[in-house]
DNA sequence: TATTGTGAACCTGTTCACAGCA
DNA sequence: TGCTGTGAACAGGTTCACAATA
């Protein structure tokens, strides 16, 4: 987050900035954004604020993405369109290598410059690119073979898009995407303000 | 996610579980589920555990699942596309209504069933179907705007694929989105990784 | 007896408030 | 003087452990 602020900040031409103007961009306290950065290191100067570039170089190798990462996704549905087509990742020094679909009829097709290849391409691609992070963007009943034949091919970074816990050996991490859910706890609000302002009022 | 494991055991033909079971197969620890059920009242039985249909429609009921929720999708490039056929939306009780683009050349397209409408027909639209919940999935620079539009067309919900910040008036609620973060997320952990187990060690 | 529901302990992350410093 | 960096207070959520009970 402090990061694409920073991204926004240089693009405005500011130079330097305040723990509060950087904090108001990335939509926190200052009190925290201070408290996060100082985990890193003292890279602000007192009376002063942060410079923008530095600051930025220095989130960016913490969290690595200075370096590429080569990514597999897997399940070339409506979603895998949209996640091989997503420029956010090429920007952020994610480089999609492969995509892969089960279903052979997809096998035809080119989606964001690549073509899509059979899932029994896997362990190979995952050799030959030293890829160590996979998508799964299949349906349900699919994920957990997807997530079993990415560990076993040496895949340890899994983000899962499919509504199904995964089980995965320890050293393995595996964050999960659920659209739905975010769209339930939106509702449950939704639910929740029509109800609380006037409730118990008679009609 | 709990009712999600408690349609996957529905589905299974399970009948009544344990706060164990629900909690393995909803990735969380037992005592949680517990403390987390307490909240909706005591649906369990001592000794036995919980009903599994009846538990389901209570979490149903209190999250507001139960009934039709209208739903509008702005943007409709790769991202939206997919959220337009996502299919999860629909079996959660949320009802795509319409798709909005301001390229009329998106306008021509028709897409899961439904036409790609001028973004000027967000007002009437939202009045018409009476809905309250938005979805954005425009570039970050339009993000805004659409906001803006859609708060001031009455919508009180709103779901943030674009990267940015949204500023929302109080009772407007915002959840975000952020696919490139969780994969940040995941390289993070994947270089320390690397690093770690043979920190400091000699090459 | 098996399992829930829950007070208390615990832990983690946030916010406050101010000392330290350019 | 203005802003960072941080100890201390706080808040919220998680886990433990056990009394209550079908």
């Amino acid at each position: 987050m402090y990061l694409r602020a920073l991204t926004g900040l240089a693009d405005d031409g500011t130079t330097t900035c305040s723990s509060e103007e950087l904090a108001a961009a990335a939509g926190v306290n200052s009190a925290k954004l201070r408290k996060d950065l100082s985990h890193l290191g003292s890279y602000g100067t007192r009376g002063v604020g942060y410079d923008v570039e530095y600051l930025r170089y220095q989130i960016a190798r913490e969290i690595g993405v200075t370096q590429d990462w080569p990514v597999v996704i897997v399940g070339i549905g409506n979603l895998g369109h949209a996640l091989a087509n997503y420029s956010g990742f090429r920007s952020r020094g994610f480089r999609v290598v492969a995509l892969l679909d089960a279903d052979p009829r997809r096998h035809t097709e080119v989606v964001a410059g690549l073509e899509v290849r059979s899932f029994d391409d896997l362990e190979s691609i995952v050799a030959e690119h030293d890829v160590s992070i996979g998508v799964i963007a299949t349906p349900a009943v699919a994920a957990q073979d997807v997530a079993d034949r990415m560990v076993a091919s040496g895949v340890t970074s899994i983000l899962n898009f499919a509504p199904t816990v995964l089980s995965v050996p320890d050293g393995v991490d595996v964050r999960k995407v659920d659209l739905s859910i975010e769209l339930q706890i939106l509702a449950y609000h939704e639910q929740r303000k029509a109800v609380a302002p006037g409730s118990e009022v008679v009609s």
